[in-house]
DNA sequence: TGTACATCAGTGAACGCGCGTTCACTGATGTAC
DNA sequence: TGTACATCAGTGAACGCGCGTTCACTGATGTAC
């Protein structure tokens, strides 16, 4: 009785990379965090599966265990990435005025956001992803260290003392506008805010980001030296 | 051969109304509609299926069909009625400060979200909602009406007239504060940006959110008549 | 350099599950006369 | 008041699907001596 070997997971995984069929993957876990990454880019969150990651690796449904033991697993390692990628996005430079800082850095989010909806999605479902990753917490944590970061410079408040109310408040407001300016976007909730309908999304976020970060960071005004 | 009646959905039906067994429901539609809504109380937008809302109802898998079509109809509906809930929470005495409605009803629009998570995730999920739901689109405009009503107010636009730009940025800029503070709290990010880890999330809530919404909206200075 | 052995990583088949939709049907309700 | 008939609303069974996880297994790799 013939038995195509296209079936078997090495050999479609040697055909594809023109290596020789093996019957250890090599770098599955690298394999799978990548695969993983490919379906949030391709269909999003929801068209995430075990199964369908394991059938990209060239492998079968159950190799994933091995490397991350439950779906939870896999999906928080990408997530950690998900949040360097984020924090790459924060990065600025910090020698200019601090308003300006943070309007940059609100302009990263939501760039991260709309050109990453995948990955942006996976970050904040939590119920997807493992409570106890310590990785992807400290990642998390990065990420908003970046935007505390430039709170401080706005409110003078050096790095080692606790921030004060209104610095706390502030950085909480950063967060929530550019988050909730994200997920409008995703939700395709801008276009439909103004008449100029077939606009691009690019088009009409570059126009309606950059005052509204504009009215919530403006330039201080004119130094006033006493 | 003995068939419990047990198993067929009229009689499931009337043990548990307390009627008589009758092979037409009766107001199905409203039956379907409330355990779609009793879902989202209970599991949140993951926890729904269509086969699930028709199991409460009493009725087979095939019964929603007849008057929703599809999944999405039904969700279409409950998203509407969802955004009508969420108008009520933005109703506020038209006769107060500007600025003080603009807290208020971002606080009402954060209580909602945070009250009834269920709804407040369906919402904004464009993929399990008929994008041609005409009442849905009007819930919608409705609700973010109020807040652009407000938003006039603060900037002494009139009711006819199109928005400023500076009006235009400002509705934009509340909307997304509060959607995305809302989502932040309910992604359960606020209780991990600062030490008090055991508060109650409505403790918490009641805390950070009215000084966001002071640093957004603070009360105007002293009146300065010339 | 060779050999025995332990460990590891992936296989393959099966488990039981719930899903949305379809379709010929039938029981109940409403309407016309 | 009665009867014929059309319409409606829900049934019940089946469709094909994809899912996560389990488990005894086996092939490959690495290590000790």
């Amino acid at each position: 009785m013939y038995r195509s070997t296209a079936k078997r997971p090495a050999a479609a995984r040697a055909k594809k990379s023109g290596a020789a069929a093996s019957y250890h993957h090599g770098s599955l876990r690298e394999a799978l965090i990548q695969a993983t990454d490919e379906i949030l880019r391709e269909q999003g969150v929801e068209g995430f599966s075990l199964r369908e990651a394991a059938r990209r690796a060239g492998v079968t449904p159950g190799a994933p265990a091995h490397h991350f033991g439950s779906a939870a697993g896999l999906l928080s390692e990408v997530a950690m990435m998900a949040f360097e990628s984020l924090s790459e996005h924060l990065a600025v430079d910090e020698a200019g005025p601090p308003a300006q800082r943070m309007r940059q850095q609100g302009h990263g989010y939501v760039r991260f956001a709309v050109d990453q909806p995948g990955r942006f999605q996976l970050m904040f479902r939590k119920d997807l992803l493992s409570a106890d990753h310590a990785g992807l917490q400290a990642a998390g944590d990065r990420a908003l260290g970046q935007l505390e970061s430039t709170v401080r410079a706005l409110h003078g408040v050096a790095p080692g003392q606790p921030l004060s109310a209104a610095a706390q408040s502030d950085l909480l407001a950063a967060w929530s506008a550019v988050h909730g300016f994200a997920h409008l976007a995703l939700a395709g909730k801008l276009s439909h805010m103004h008449k100029d309908k077939g606009a691009t999304s690019a088009r009409l976020l570059a126009e309606v980001l950059p005052p509204l970060l504009m009215r919530l960071w403006p330039d201080p005004p004119q130094a006033q030296k006493p």
